[in-house]
DNA sequence: GCTGATGCGTC
DNA sequence: GTCGGAC
DNA sequence: GTCCGACGACGCATCAGC
C-alpha cells in the first residue's frame, strides 16, 4: 500500500486498489517499525488522498492534483486538508471508519460523516460507555461526552486517597460485592451535549453548560494540581547503569539511582533515571561514568535483585533530582522500614536535573529524610492546606 | 496452589 | 507520566 | 509548536515452573 517513502517531512502514500478501495486498515493501526507514528500516518494519508483523489478508475487519471500550484500554496492545501482528517480522527479514531468515508466523500466530507459520539471510545485513553451519570445529570440531559477524572474516595473519612489506593482497584471480573475502594469522579469539561458536539466551543462556554447540566454530588474538593505542586528535588547518587537501546545504543540509557542512608551506613536504591538527560549529558556520564565500573556491587548497596543495573558502579558522583510525587515501593529500598515495615520508598517521574559536584556521595539525601518527604505529601493530601505545614518541621 | 517473571495499562 | 532533538 | 521515541513507578492479569 505504500509505494514509496521519500523522507519523512515529505510522505507519500498511494491509494493502491482505487475498485476495491482495500486499505487495510489493520496495518495502519499498530506503529510502523520505521519512525513512523500516528500523527504522520495521518499526514501522509491525507497527502495522498489530496494528490490522487479517490473515486478514479484506475490506473488513476489524476496522480498529481498539485500539480501547476507553487510549492508554498500546496503545501498549504496539503496541511489545511490535513488538519481536517486529524480532527477527525481525534473525535472518531476508528481507521475502520474513516477510509470508507475518505473514499467515496472525500476529505472535506470527513467531518459531516465522522463526528464525536457517545459511547465510542477515544484514544489514547479507553473511555468506557458509563452508567450512573444518570444521579447528576439533570433531565436536560440527553446524550453527553465529560471529560473527567477518578480519584479514590474514603467515604468515612470524606478524603481523597493517595493515588496508589486508585490503583489496587480489581480490572477484570468484578463484582460488585468486593469493590472496596470507592470512586470519585470530577468533571471538568463537557465536549458533547444532546447530539451536539461542543469541541469547537470556548472553554468557558463548555464549562458553565457543564454547571447548567450536571448537580455537584458530596461537595466540592479541591484536586491537587501536578503543576503548582512544583516537585520535589533531591540529591541521590548513582551506583549502577542500563545499556541504552535504539538513539541510546551504545551507551547508557538508563541509571540507577541511591539515597545514603547514615544509620546502616548503605546505599539504598531509590528509582531508576532515564530523562532529563541532554545528549551531551549522556555522553559526559558514559565517558566518566565508564571509569567506575566494578566487577560486582559494593557490600553496602541495598539493591532489589529486579532493578540490577547491566553495570555496577562506584558510588562517585551525586545527581540533583526532581520528581512529581514519592510511593511506597515493594522493590526500592529507600528508608526501609520507616514508612512501612516492608517496604521502601521510590519516586515518580523521576527526572535529571544537574551533576551535583559540590556534593560527596555521602552527603546524598538520606533515607530519613526521603521518608520525611514522604509524609509531608501525605499530609498536603489530607489538609490541601500548605500553611499547616511550616509547624512540620 | 504458590511464586516470580513478564505483559499491559495507568499515570 | 518527563524530557530533549529534529523539523 | 508539533511530533517522535528515549526513558520512569507500579498496579493487576497471566503464565511457566515447581
Amino acid at each position: 500500500m505504500f509505494s514509496s517513502f521519500t523522507s519523512q517531512s515529505e510522505p507519500c502514500i498511494t491509494p493502491v486498489c482505487p475498485f476495491t478501495s482495500s486499505w487495510s486498515s489493520q496495518s495502519l493501526v499498530g506503529k510502523l517499525r520505521i519512525g513512523l507514528a500516528e500523527q504522520s500516518v495521518l499526514a501522509a494519508l491525507s497527502q495522498a488522498v489530496c494528490l490522487t483523489p479517490p473515486g478514479q478508475d484506475f490506473p488513476p487519471a489524476v496522480i498529481d492534483a498539485g500539480k501547476g500550484m507553487s510549492a508554498e500554496k500546496q503545501k498549504a492545501w496539503i496541511e489545511e486538508k490535513s488538519l481536517i482528517l486529524k480532527q477527525t480522527y481525534c473525535e472518531m479514531p476508528n481507521y475502520d471508519v474513516i477510509i470508507p468515508v475518505l473514499m467515496k466523500e472525500g476529505i472535506d466530507e470527513l467531518p459531516k460523516h465522522c463526528k464525536l459520539t457517545p459511547g465510542v471510545p477515544l484514544r489514547p485513553m479507553l473511555a468506557h460507555p458509563t452508567k450512573g451519570v444518570g444521579e447528576v445529570k439533570k433531565e436536560s440531559v440527553v446524550s453527553c461526552v465529560l471529560d473527567s477524572e477518578a480519584v479514590a474516595w474514603d467515604r468515612e473519612k470524606q478524603q481523597i486517597q493517595p493515588f496508589q489506593v486508585l490503583t489496587t482497584r480489581k480490572r477484570k471480573n468484578v463484582d460488585a460485592a468486593d469493590i472496596k475502594v470507592q470512586v470519585c469522579v470530577y468533571a471538568f469539561d463537557l465536549l458533547y451535549l444532546n447530539g451536539e458536539s461542543l469541541v469547537k466551543q470556548p472553554l468557558s462556554r463548555r464549562r458553565a453548560l457543564l454547571k447548567d447540566s450536571f448537580e455537584e454530588k458530596e461537595g466540592e474538593f479541591l484536586k491537587k494540581d501536578y503543576l503548582d505542586g512544583v516537585g520535589d528535588t533531591v540529591d541521590l547518587c548513582v551506583i549502577g547503569a542500563y545499556l541504552g537501546k535504539g538513539k541510546r545504543t551504545g551507551t547508557y540509557g538508563g541509571f540507577l539511582l541511591a539515597c545514603y542512608d547514615e544509620d546502616n551506613e548503605e546505599f539504598q536504591s531509590v528509582c531508576k533515571i532515564g530523562t532529563g538527560f541532554k545528549d551531551e549529558d549522556l555522553e559526559q556520564h558514559y565517558k566518566f561514568l565508564t571509569e567506575h565500573i566494578l566487577p560486582k556491587p559494593r557490600p553496602y548497596y541495598r539493591v532489589d535483585q529486579s532493578t540490577e543495573p547491566d553495570v555496577w558502579l562506584g558510588a562517585v558522583q551525586v545527581w540533583e533530582v526532581k520528581c512529581a510525587d514519592l510511593s511506597l515501593s515493594p522493590i526500592y529500598k529507600a528508608g526501609m522500614g520507616l514508612c512501612d515495615p516492608e517496604k521502601g520508598i521510590s519516586l515518580r517521574f523521576p527526572r535529571f536535573l544537574r551533576i551535583r559536584d559540590d556534593k560527596k556521595p555521602e552527603d546524598a539525601t538520606s533515607g530519613g529524610q526521603i521518608a520525611d518527604l514522604y509524609r509531608k505529601q501525605q499530609v498536603v493530601q489530607n489538609q490541601g492546606d500548605k500553611a499547616d505545614l511550616e509547624d512540620y518541621y
